[in-house]
RNA sequence: GCGGGGGUCGCCCAGCCUGGUCAACGGCGCGAGGCUUAGGACCUCGUCCCUUAGGGGUUCGUGGGUUCGAAUCCCACCCCCCGCACCA
């Protein structure tokens, strides 16, 4: 960090700036940005989302509102126990993952086994590097959200909503790592991302008087069953099922057991048991062959299934492998399988009878253990399921396409009562902990019931009444609303806040952070210690937040006084409602729509949040960050190497609205350097600059200010932060640029005029030079307590602004001539146009504009000699504003601007300039040209 | 598949709602010049093609349409990004 970082950082700190307290009748302005979660440090993506409240923070501040922007750390959860319990067990990539992107020390991740301990080290480094960058937030309410008070404040959450019936038990099946004894999300895979449970048909073949039992996807090809496969090498049951004798796998008994069925078992045995038996298939009746069939998953459902030779790659080939001897099989096996031909049952246009033949040699599958099965199964799948019809060959189901015949065998079946439903994951599913996942049904669930019909209503009602930045952010929390259904509210692991009547659950991490922002406003008092944790409870907080109950019962009850009481409800009435809450995109689809619902559940409508915004998510170099692909760039490196003001301003230049954001570091280092000139390059412009009265383009610059005051402050409102900022900074320093080049003499007053604007205009993004710059000025007090500029100080001057448009124009003209013209380049005579002329110009425009003929008033000029046309052309080049303000503002003299500019149109020139008024008399024009001048369109003869 | 957002002159990006001021803002890169002992920084000019009087031609994903006039409005298509849930 630099000194004079150190320096301001020290300054704002003992002046308590950014600490905010309520101010009766002072307008406010809450901001707040969902807080990060502590499995690491914060990075460019963070700080790109946090920067654009910051400068909306340090913005409104200057307009004078009371703003207060608060922090904290989020910690609920199992993403942080499950990393340290992954770094005890020594895996490398969690370890490298610590080291190696998050940049930290060798002894500290020894440390990390303690998930607490991780928390707490990534809170500290994140707190630094927040509070070195110059954040203005007040760190008084800083909380983590495992602390006690903050777990009080959940558990009041819970019970309210809980009363209004908003929590609702139910069952609900998950993909669950036996190991963790948890779901496990796509976050937590290792292997299987995407992956959900799908609902398998199990079909009972007779085998004497027990139930073989065989898994499916396709019950519709039930009819073209030629025998049963099982796995030789795996272990099978006999079972009781929900009081049947069935035979399946001995892992499927566990997993039916996970799903609610009744499983006694009675005895294990070997595949190879059950081969060259027969089984009786429901439906055809037929008596099927059991045969050995390797690919066969004892770990998918049952570990048996019926083959379908025709339609099933891996089918055909197994045969095929059998009968052609590829595979070791008894006699007996290959005798029985010698026999067996495919049954159509499916035509589909672009395939033969047998379209699992064909998919083979378009894969040109060798053998049963061959990987490009895989791809022939999915793709004979997919045309079968989308293009097929079944035959006659498949009984009732014939003439039906797939897709239907998929759910009349499912009811056939069910018929024979022969059919039973299994959930099944159709891919691997590994834990990151290493274990096979499973499907399991989780009875007695806690759900938050979104799908509320009446929830949903007030929920959209809350959006439908906040100001969205972006607009187009609305139509996507719109869709969410109406799409989002029951959420899991709670789960058996990992760090929260147990559910009050239920602590076997803890408030899962989504759930946990939906109107914490109203915590803000009590946790000054818990970390000041002026409120002990113990003493929030549910009536207490329903008084704070709800102005419910006695204040004078309730603080002896929780051994306080009545003003403290009356102190708490007074913050929390005073900052509430959210003002503005701002996340990455990411979050619309969960948080930020649960942040609504919650708040409409729970709240009146008058503490409803008032602003949503939105900004895309953070790309390096083009890239999306990741640690796997090496590209993490956390907010320390890039604030170490580009100091505070440049990294702010980078992120601040880089995307607006959901756009997503991409961080250059030459673009970061480019603002850098801009922002180191600016101190150097104000002073030198102020030592150039002297005492004079002001001039045509002093106004101009004051006049220019006015609009990028008025830019400024517009985008900001609509937190279009990259707007505002190229505005503040870049437009204006341009602006300024222009002047000084363009003025002789710079007038010193308006310099410092000017500049004492743009140092404000800065200030909410480059603070710390903006600080530099206003002492520079001789600026009393900080610049981020100073007021925001004034427009009243920068008056519009119309015809300042005509005079340099047309000067602008006239070297632009003069440029390309100068370009094309090979001839003499001594002198340019500048003819500008005459009275009449411009009348001319003046009726034909507004003629126009009303939409009359021109005739008239072309007739009634005819003596000019101008066509139409060009008339017409050179009001769409300069654009009918623009135009009919320079033809129709009496007070605008285009030859007085002209001449007077004549010295610096030469100089940029580096040609003699002379400007004439066509029509005076005595006029030189050797070259016959005055006659062509029209208003900005000043004729021009080169000698 | 469903939902949301996009495709602009080497790159990033503004403009689109409210059609003409658009060959199209700004930044980066590149070229030339200035400043400087030199470099960096800074300043100026140029940077789609053609052009010996300020002009012309072809551009805003593709193809149509509306209009005197379309980057902007309408329709169809192609492509890219994001989200899709027991997880931060």
């Amino acid at each position: 960090m630099s000194p004079r970082e150190k320096y301001w950082l020290g300054v704002w700190n003992e002046k308590h700036a950014f600490e905010p307290d309520p101010i009766p009748g002072k307008k406010k302005v809450f901001v707040t940005v969902p807080y990060p979660y502590m499995n690491g440090p914060v990075h460019v993506g963070t700080a790109f989302t946090a920067l654009r409240v910051e400068f909306y923070a340090r913005f409104r501040r200057m307009q004078g509102y009371n703003v207060l922007f608060p922090w904290a750390w989020h910690w609920t959860g199992k993403t942080i126990v499950g990393m340290s319990q992954r770094l005890k067990k020594g895996d490398q990539s969690v370890r490298r993952g610590f080291v190696e992107a998050d940049g930290v020390p060798e002894s500290e991740v020894e440390k990390f086994v303690d998930p607490e301990y991780l928390a707490a080290y990534y809170t500290k480094v994140s707190r630094q590097v927040m509070k070195d960058t110059g954040l203005s937030i007040d760190w008084r309410r800083e909380f983590r959200t495992i602390d006690p008070a903050y777990r009080r404040f959940v558990e009041w959450q819970y019970l309210r909503l809980r009363e209004l019936g908003y929590v609702v038990q139910g069952t609900h099946p998950v993909v669950w790592c036996p190991a963790d004894k948890s779901p496990t999300g796509d976050a937590d895979r290792m292997e299987g991302e995407g992956v959900s449970p799908q609902e398998f048909s199990l079909i009972k073949f007779h085998l004497g008087e027990w139930a073989l039992v065989a898994a499916t996807l396709r019950p519709e090809t039930i009819y073209g069953a030629t025998n049963l496969w099982v796995n030789p090498e795996g272990e099978y049951s006999e079972a009781r099922v929900d009081g049947e004798l069935w035979i399946v796998s001995s892992s499927a008994l566990s997993r039916l057991a996970e799903q609610k069925h009744e499983v006694t078992p009675v005895r294990s045995f070997r595949g190879s048991e059950l081969l060259a038996r027969y089984a009786m298939a429901p439906l055809t009746g037929r008596s099927l062959p059991i045969l050995p069939g390797r690919f066969v998953d004892a770990a998918v459902g049952t570990g048996v299934v019926y083959s379908v030779p025709a339609h099933a790659p891996y089918d055909l080939m197994t045969l095929r492998d059998i009968q052609e001897g590829r595979i070791e099989a008894g006699r007996q096996v290959r005798e029985i399988a010698g026999k067996l031909e495919p049954v159509p049952i499916i035509t589909v246009a672009g395939y033969s009878k047998i379209p699992a033949a064909d998919a083979l040699s378009k894969h040109g599958a060798k053998d049963s253990l061959d990987d490009s099965l895989e791809a022939a199964t999915a793709e004979v799948y997919a045309d079968e399921f989308h293009r097929g019809v079944m035959t006659a060959a498949s009984g009732p189901l014939g003439g039906l396409a797939v897709a239907d015949a998929k759910a009349k065998a499912a009811e056939l079946l069910a018929k024979t009562g022969r059919l039973t439903t299994m959930l099944e994951l159709p891919e691997r599913v590994v834990c990151r902990c290493g274990t096979r996942c499973h499907v399991k049904v989780l009875e007695n669930q806690w759900f938050l019931n979104y799908s509320d019909p009446k929830w949903k209503e007030k929920a959209r009602k809350v959006v439908e009444r906040a100001a969205v930045h972006p607009e187009e952010a609305r139509a996507w929390f719109n869709s969410t609303i109406d799409w989002l259904n029951d959420w899991p509210c709670a789960r058996k692991s990992g760090m929260g806040t147990k559910l009050p009547w239920d602590q076997e659950w803890i408030v899962e991490t989504l759930s946990d952070s939906t109107i914490y922002m109203a915590f803000y406003t009590l946790s000054k008092f818990v970390n000041q210690e002026k409120v002990a944790p113990e003493s929030l409870s549910p009536s207490f907080l329903d008084y704070v937040l709800l102005g419910k109950g006695n204040p004078a019962s309730l603080a002896k009850a929780a051994k306080t006084t009545e003003k403290r009481l009356r102190e708490l409800r007074m913050e929390f009435t005073y900052w509430y409602p959210v003002d503005l809450r701002n996340s990455a995109k990411e979050l619309i689809p969960n948080h930020l729509t649960f942040f609504a619902f919650h708040h409409a559940a729970l709240f009146p409508e008058k503490e409803w949040p008032k602003g949503f915004g939105i900004n895309g998510m953070i790309q390096v170099e083009g890239k999306k960050m990741s640690k796997s692909k090496g590209n993490f760039v956390t907010w320390r490196s890039a604030l170490e190497r580009h100091g505070a003001d440049g990294f702010r301003l980078a992120l601040a230049l880089t995307a607006d609205g959901m756009d997503d954001a991409d961080w250059r570091e030459r673009a970061a280092e480019d603002a850098r350097s801009k922002v180191e000139a600016v101190v150097p390059f104000v002073s030198k412009a102020l030592r150039s600059a002297g005492k004079r009265e002001p001039d045509s383009l002093d106004a101009w610059l004051y006049s220019t200010v006015h609009r990028r005051i008025a830019a400024v402050t517009e985008a900001m409102e609509q937190m279009k932060v990259r707007r505002a900022a190229a505005a503040a900074f870049l437009d204006m320093w341009n602006d300024v640029r222009y002047y000084a080049r363009r003025s002789e003499h710079p007038r010193l007053q308006t310099l410092q005029d000017v500049f004492g604007a743009w140092a404000r205009l800065m200030a909410p993004f480059a603070p710390f030079m903006g600080e530099d710059l206003n002492k520079e000025l001789g600026g009393k007090g900080l610049l981020c307590q100073a007021d925001w500029p004034s427009l009243k100080d920068f008056p519009i001057d119309e015809e300042a602004e005509l005079a340099e448009v047309v000067v602008a124009k006239v070297l632009e003209d003069a440029r390309s001539l100068l370009r094309v013209v090979k001839g003499p380049r001594a002198k340019l005579n500048v003819y500008v146009c005459s009275e009449a002329v411009r009348t001319y110009f003046f009726e034909l425009a507004s003629a126009k504009q009303k939409g009359e003929g021109v005739g008239q008033v072309v007739k009634r000029f005819a003596g000019i000699k101008a066509p139409p046309d060009r008339v017409f052309k050179l009001i769409f080049e300069l654009g009918d504003e623009t135009m009919l303000k320079l033809v129709s503002n009496k007070q605008f003299d285009e030859y007085a601007a002209l001449s007077g500019a004549s010295r610096y149109i030469s100089s940029e020139l580096g040609v003699k300039v002379e400007v004439h008024r066509a029509g005076a008399s005595g006029l030189y024009d050797p070259g016959n040209r005055a006659k062509d001048a029209l208003p900005a369109k000043p004729a021009f003869f080169l000698e």
